[in-house]
DNA sequence: CAGTGGTCTAGACCACTGG
DNA sequence: CAGTGGTCTAGACCACTGC
């Protein structure tokens, strides 16, 4: 008898008997393990939307017919991972990129002197938003097949008026069909809060590699700078639930009055 | 009557009383919270040394007359902030920056192809290491005063045998009475390692800014590259317990074949 | 006021480690 | 085998939120 919860249990012995047998086989992860993965199933199915409320504790305990500690320690989890939010005497959310505190949270690049806030929103300008198809590295980084349609797009995000960032994106065409330019510009929050809300696509996890490069002509004009004056080049794969890429985004920063910022611990 | 526990709670009516009236008044913190401050003390004192067995759980919990359940929480975060480490069936362990599998904990600095560990340890070679008085910003950046003692070291790390790390570190003087070139060159393992064992100061988060500059004559040399190669500055400063500043590092880092690598969530 | 997440306890059993 | 951390439960009380 496998110690793995059923998927909607439906008569079953008491909870005690079931959880009292969990973990006896290594082969089979802890129950709040299954209870988390179980949840993360509901959330990528978009059982509970971003920025929604999902069921009290009390009422996954008793769906899943385990203990309300097992579900807390399954969604402690999820906390810690940035898919769920907390908030005591309301209850669990499902994390979005488009709270008013936390816009931009993939963004690193801060100002050197005053708060990211007192920017107000970053000014978006579309170059470029084309269907291609996809060279090898970029599908190899996607996780598709070279030659697949991808959608690509340019873009110059300028910060306190100046143009800081030049950002190269490229997006499997499937998920995000009837995606444009035209939307793009005019969208009214930061492209990752869009792609949950009109695509149903969370951005969960994001690897980036830095190197500092110089421009050609063409990237320096497009943020007023020179040849000479070094960039950050920040190159990202962006990851949907189960670790599955879904975006890559080839960025280059201006550092003359930003800077990268990261946390060691 | 504070709910705060007694320091070392001689007799006392049972925890669950004591408990019991914990978080009544929002001033004071959890219990958890409170033993976890109470162990964060012990490390900070040196009570247990880095890499060392700390008291179990039961034993934590005997002695600050809690349960078992309020010392887990503790020391979970603990855990989480990379301070300790548990291993099952063994016990809960010092954190240190001398482990066989994570050498170089905070350098974020990978190479494009193959692993960390293929490259074997980096080379050292120390340029300077003398005492000087801070400047201004030195002196900010650590918490000190403009004109205390500092210990400044210019050193190059080689990655594969390419010089592809520049160096400036400043440390204050007083914790670090007898530090020389002399030590830092021959000693076998990393440099936080050798603060740790050598000075009890323990490296326990630290924040970095980069940027994308190019390098003047000297540093082009000293990296075997050219004043027309940008590099990546990393401005590092570098935290022990109670988030006061203990490092200030201005480094330069080659990335023709690295990267410096991070993670989004 | 009821409902939520947050803290704390007590006790059971488990898996892993080492002697 | 005893000792450790890991999981799970059950029940109590707390603080916070909103009606």
């Amino acid at each position: 008898m496998p110690p793995n919860i059923a998927t909607p249990p439906e008569v079953s012995p008491p909870a005690r008997i079931d959880s009292a047998v969990v973990a006896q086989t290594p082969a089979f992860s802890p129950l709040y393990q299954q209870i988390k993965g179980l949840i993360l199933q509901s959330l990528q199915a978009g059982e509970w939307k971003p920025g929604e409320l999902i069921p009290s504790e009390i009422e996954l305990a008793a769906r899943f017919r385990v203990s309300q500690g097992t579900v807390r320690k399954a969604i402690d989890e999820l906390a810690a991972e940035n898919l769920v939010t907390r908030r005591q005497g309301k209850g669990t959310f499902v994390a979005t990129h488009n709270e008013e505190h936390v816009q931009y949270r993939f963004l690193q690049l801060h100002p050197d002197v005053g708060r990211q806030q007192d920017e107000g929103r970053a000014q978006r300008h579309i170059l470029e938003c084309k269907r291609v198809r996809a060279t090898v590295d970029i599908a190899r980084s996607l996780g598709l097949r070279s030659g697949d349609s991808v959608l690509q797009v340019r873009r110059i995000l300028s910060l306190g008026g100046v143009p800081t960032i030049l950002e190269d994106i490229w997006l499997p065409s499937q998920p995000f069909k009837g995606l444009d330019a035209e939307k793009m510009t005019h969208y009214p929050a930061p492209m990752y809060a869009m792609f949950e809300m009109e695509y149903g696509v969370r951005m969960v996890r994001a690897e980036e590699k830095i190197r500092a490069v110089l421009p050609d002509i063409q990237q320096a004009q497009w943020l007023q700078t020179d040849e000479n004056t070094p960039l950050l080049s920040v190159e990202r794969i962006a990851y949907t639930y189960n670790d599955r890429p879904i975006e890559l985004r080839r960025g280059l920063y201006r550092t003359d009055s930003h800077h990268y910022r990261n946390t060691l611990s």
